[in-house]
DNA sequence: ACACTACATCAAATTTTCTGATGGAGTTAA
DNA sequence: TTAACTCCATCAGAAAATTTGATGTAGTGT
């Protein structure tokens, strides 16, 4: 035989109102009822609650711990019930959100933070993944919103561009090519670049990331390229956002690269067309937009 | 209508069993007491938690929330039925403790935060007094176990000696006391006397503790009393333990008083030799012994 | 001593929950 | 494609849990 809560609830009345039989009125029953569910509750736990020695029945210590206990449980028990308030208000139930990881972190963190601050019941499942990774989760049915740096278009998807994100080219300063002027292809190609893995399969991109030199080194995620970079490892592209203490430190410096050293991808926040957002997806946009837009 | 645990365990063995039928089975009900069940949580939630439109039941995202939640709910439910296994095993459910301010704090909290580690239900409920106080609250039948450092003796009690701990009459370096030597109680008297506050109403001590000045601050407890000494406000004695850094770096100095400027309490571990105490009661008297005797 | 309050207890009424049988719909495998 | 099967809903009646209303015992207060 398990704990059921209709036995806590009559025992916090009885506590709360001070007697069976005004705790027996206020829950619309009788006192006899009462007097039942309390010692059901004392047979299933095997312990007296009340001690009826007196005139006016009293907690017994175990009785006030149960009191405590049970009426925490309460609570929760209601919280759950509330849940569902709010879920037909339009709150989804849940929300999975694939980020690509050269995203700075703390924007969308901070927003994500301040969800939890407002007590958005929405529970909201981050995934980090990087360049065609991210819309490969997005697409597999995941996750109902994206933020990625490079996508392939799709006329099902609802589009949000967002702030450039600025990526430079760097190396250790202590480095050989942070030495060199104007650098030309070549040059890079004879040195060990540095690019995180591309977390999908198909690795359908390419184009400008890489250099195509002999030696590539394929790190997990940017703090573990940027750690590599430090040691002087190789060179590398690098979200502005991800080194600024190492650029005013000196300890990473762009280089000087005849193809340029610099680039902007555009961040972009999608989710699919046809099937509508929640509230704390809508709201996240609006929040995102207004942060990073 | 208010929530039941019932309708959330036939949903938990419906999901974790993978369907209706094996879950009656689990429960040993049949099947349509399983529907049943169901059909009357989603009815109180308002919501559908399965999807039946393909050929099982598909949880569906409220559903997996609710169950999540339910789960959690269960688990405490759990808990709290086995609160008063542990309470017929010994543990008593509350433990009132008083304790003189003067005793070393750490030695204490360590001892209570290894209760906590190995999750002993008991709840300890900490009361600081000072001198007679501590006595005046457990008599008040408050708490069942006190550790004073003075107390009017009784036959009822239990009795159990601590290592001594030592006392010092100290000012600050800067106090003009602190350049005398060999002080007459005379000199001691002209001059300002912190000491705290006896926190009982009857303030039946006395004795050597205070030096009858004229003018004695009291202080509320022994961190005042401790700001209050640096500052130069007065002489006054502190546990030796509590003020071991001001005495290294010379903040306080030690009074060369002729009645003496070092005093040893033995600290007292009581308990009513009527009224027998829980196994987390015994378990506390052996730990102080061991660390404090 | 008298009226009153607090809680227990018991049989009967009522409500909730379960059972067992049945049925529709999708699945599997020959 | 059919036959056998699984999944779940539904329904009426059975069983169990809960509540009621009446009554009883004991302590309180005046």
């Amino acid at each position: 035989m398990a704990l059921d809560l209709e036995s806590l609830r009559v025992l916090s009345a009885v506590v709360s109102e001070g007697g069976f039989a005004k705790a027996a009125e206020k829950l619309n029953k009788t006192q006899s009822a009462v007097s039942y569910q309390i010692q059901k509750l004392e047979q299933r736990l095997g312990a007296d609650l009340f001690d009826r020695s007196a005139y006016r029945a009293e907690l017994t210590p175990v009785g006030e711990r149960i009191l405590t206990e049970g009426e925490r449980l309460l609570q929760q028990a209601e919280h759950v019930s509330h849940l569902v308030d709010q879920f037909s208000a339009g709150w989804e139930p849940r929300l999975e959100l694939v980020v690509d990881g050269m995203m700075p972190s703390k924007v969308l963190l901070s927003v994500l933070k301040e969800m939890v601050n407002l007590n958005i019941p929405t529970h909201v499942q981050l995934r980090v993944e990087y360049l065609g990774g991210v819309q490969q989760r997005f697409e597999r049915g995941d996750a109902e919103l994206m933020l990625a740096l490079a996508y392939e278009p799709s006329n099902r998807y609802v589009v949000n561009a967002l702030k450039p994100v600025e990526t430079l080219l760097v190396v250790a300063a202590d480095h050989a090519l942070a030495r060199v002027n104007n650098i030309t292809l070549d040059t890079l190609q004879q040195h060990v670049e540095l690019t995180v893995h591309d977390s999908s399969y198909l690795k359908a991109h390419g184009g400008w990331q890489t250099f195509g030199g002999e030696r590539v080194f394929y790190l997990s995620d940017f703090r573990a390229k940027r750690e590599a970079l430090t040691m002087g490892l190789g060179y590398g592209w690098m979200p502005m956002t991800m080194i600024q203490d190492e650029l005013d430190s000196k300890q990473l410096v762009e280089l000087d690269y005849q193809g340029g050293s610099r680039h902007q991808y555009t961040p972009v926040l999608i989710n699919r067309r046809d099937q509508a957002l929640g509230r704390a997806g809508q709201w996240l946009i609006e929040r995102l937009l207004e942060r990073f837009g």
